[in-house]
DNA sequence: CCTATCTTGGACTGGTCGTTCCAAGTTAGA
DNA sequence: TCTAACTTGGAACGACCAGTCCAAGATAGG
């Protein structure tokens, strides 16, 4: 009976990631969305709700789409160090050059606006710091096993450091840094617990 | 002949200071300004100039009352190692109790914002990341001659290690992270650059 | 006291914000 | 073909935005 959607509900959000990602959720206006996607505003409450709620489906998008399988290839990764130096050098990389060059990451981006505040928010930014926590923690176990890393270290703390690190990393490359230093800064936390005999 | 001004120019940006860093200088309307520091909207454009200036100026007094004092002492210290863990210490301190608790670094927070594009604005930036990164190449000097890192640590490197790592605390910290988290990470990477007889 | 000069309060502007609403259009089962 | 259910375009809403403007107030030299 009723009519169907005419248009893709997934590409558009696709659509409104890239949007927020570039010029940021709280300074783009619905308007934008509007002629970016190209459907009508009551297409768009209808579907997403209000900025709210769309700018929370963005991010779990973001989330989903770029996050997630990175944090999965480096977790799955076998050769530990290296593949976290893998990680840091295509993060670089992706920051600074480039489609999304100074994009900087969407969730990093969202740390330290008004949105952080949102519950449905606040839940992806932690998730993702869990995940990719976990992930870096995985790798660092694997180093460990290998005998890449020194005895002393602790995978977990180590984990956080290299989490932190990469929104540094995400957030420095947004205000412009260079490449060179941003690979540097990473050279050096990864030496600091690389096993003296492996250097 | 004139009139002079009726009230004091230095504490109202103050108040501006404590305004934009809290909430973010984005999010934050010039009505909000006027209520804050009660003076009027005249006063406000005559002795500031319109947003922007008045954000580039809360930004550049952050920079020099707040982290610059803080940059100078890290630098002076002649501990070495334990200056830097001291100084993330009171860093993570500062970001999850007390009267500042949560709210993050106002020039952390602006990395992500729209000003990042204003020149005024960027300038400061880049001097903020600057004069941190060359702190803590100066307390690394300190420690390499004192003995406490290994010999093949890299200031210059390590130095922007440790500014990447700052800003993932004042990112992560902004949006709730846990002081033990942050504090895991910092000793992670601090242990890294120990020299092995020192541990 | 007078007046030139600056400051101040507050009304006002044009524009943009997120959101709502409704008439017109589209669809598919009866 | 008729109609109930849904989508769509676009107008309209009140609220807020940064910024402007001017009359009224304050000041200090003459």
């Amino acid at each position: 009976m009723p009519d169907i959607k005419h248009f893709d509900p997934d590409a558009a959000l696709d659509q409104v990631v890239r949007l927020f990602w570039e010029r940021g959720a709280d300074v783009t206006g619905i308007a934008d969305v509007v002629q970016a996607t190209g459907l009508s505003r009551s297409s768009l409450y209808a579907t997403f709700g209000g900025k709210e709620r769309l700018q929370a489906a963005a991010l779990r998008r973001y989330l989903e789409r770029q996050s997630r399988p990175v944090f999965a290839a480096l977790a799955a990764d076998g050769r530990g160090l290296p593949a976290i130096t893998g990680f840091f050098e295509r993060l670089v990389a992706a920051r600074c050059t480039g489609e999304h060059a100074r994009w900087g990451c969407l969730v990093t981006n969202t740390h330290t606006g008004p949105a952080r505040a949102i519950p449905e928010i606040q839940q992806v930014l932690d998730a993702h710091h869990t995940e990719l926590r976990a992930a870096m923690r995985a790798a660092l176990e694997t180093a460990r096993d290998r005998g890449q890393v020194g005895p002393g270290l602790d995978p977990h703390a180590a984990a956080e450091t290299l989490a932190l690190l990469a929104y540094g990393v995400n957030l420095r490359s947004r205000a412009g840094a260079g490449a060179g230093d941003l690979l540097a800064g990473v050279r050096a936390v990864l030496d600091g617990f690389t096993r003296i005999e492996e250097r």
